[in-house]
DNA sequence: CTCCTGTCCTGCCGGC
DNA sequence: TGCCGGCAGGACAGGA
């Protein structure tokens, strides 16, 4: 599941074959994605320098010369993977190709198809709908900070699991971090977002930086393999506190990890470590 | 506004 | 071995 950590290692592995070069070739296999790929993203694409590889959210921006930028985002399932040339056979649910003029291919790969690939014109993205009411990226210190987090987390009556997941609030945050880092705050995922005190914001703040950081680094050791290999970017091995760990026992006491759902999510936590 | 539920899709896993 | 139901999950759409 592509949260922050795993597509921010895709676009840092697509990023040294695509910025700054053109894209020389487009090839969309099946346009029916979550939404249907733009209509004209192979022309806002084809023969044209791509200048920038960003990321807002869990949205990869591809910024393309001509005004035009591509959206995408990786759903359940997305994931691109580098061939050195075009592949031999395709594998099923490959649905789209992108050649950089440095020879190499970048593939999207979606089983799910819950990903999607947007065109907007780069003067609007912060307009867009799916972009403009996007909360703070975890990772930048001067945004997202422990007041920050305890003014957004105020809003809400819910428990604090399901706000940490709304990308208003985390831009980037999903299912697993959310309970990696509850975990790592000590803080009970079901306590209403507008309870969590100010200080407990702050020790959240922390822990989702230090559980985000460590899963980028785990990322980066593995973009180092892919890109000899033909493996696919952004899934990466990482050892998990609590998530899918019910039933064994917690690693801070002798407990069990209990899984409950929340927001019709899976939810895992230690009853005794976190309150 | 916030909150909650339904929906999309395919691979995988357990039960029979 | 094969079939099938159920589940996983990001996040929008739409209704309360």
């Amino acid at each position: 599941m592509p949260e922050l950590p795993e597509v921010e290692t895709t676009r840092k592995g697509l990023e040294p074959h695509f910025r700054g070069r053109q894209v020389v070739a487009v090839e969309v296999r099946r346009r029916d994605l979550r939404w249907p790929v733009a209509d004209n993203f192979e022309d806002i694409m084809r023969d044209r320098r791509m200048t920038a590889l960003r990321r807002i959210g869990k949205y990869l921006l591809l910024d393309m010369e001509g005004g035009w930028s591509a959206i995408a985002h990786l759903g359940m399932s997305g994931s691109f993977r580098i061939e050195k040339e075009y592949p031999q056979t395709l594998k099923k649910h490959d649905h789209l190709l992108l050649q950089s003029e440095s020879g190499v291919w970048a593939v999207f790969h979606d089983p799910r198809r819950f990903g999607a690939v947007l065109t907007c014109p780069t003067t609007g993205l912060g307009q867009h709908k799916l972009l403009k009411n996007m909360g703070a990226d975890p990772l930048d210190e001067v945004q997202f900070t422990g007041k920050y987090l305890w003014e957004k987390l105020q809003r809400h009556a819910t428990a604090v699991k399901v706000a940490l997941m709304d990308q208003r609030i985390i831009a980037g945050m999903g299912n697993i971090y959310a309970s990696e880092s509850l975990f790592g705050a000590g803080i009970d995922p079901h306590k209403p977002a507008n309870r969590v005190t100010r200080k407990e914001a702050t020790l959240l703040v922390k822990a989702i930086r230090q559980v985000l950081c460590a899963a980028l680094d785990s990322g980066g050791s593995t973009l180092r393999d892919y890109v000899s290999g033909s493996g696919e970017m952004g899934y990466f091995q990482h050892r998990f506190q609590v998530y899918d760990r019910a039933g064994e026992i917690c690693v801070k006491c002798t407990g069990q990890v209990q899984k409950v759902v929340m927001g019709g999510r899976a939810t895992y936590f230690c009853e005794h470590c976190q309150n």
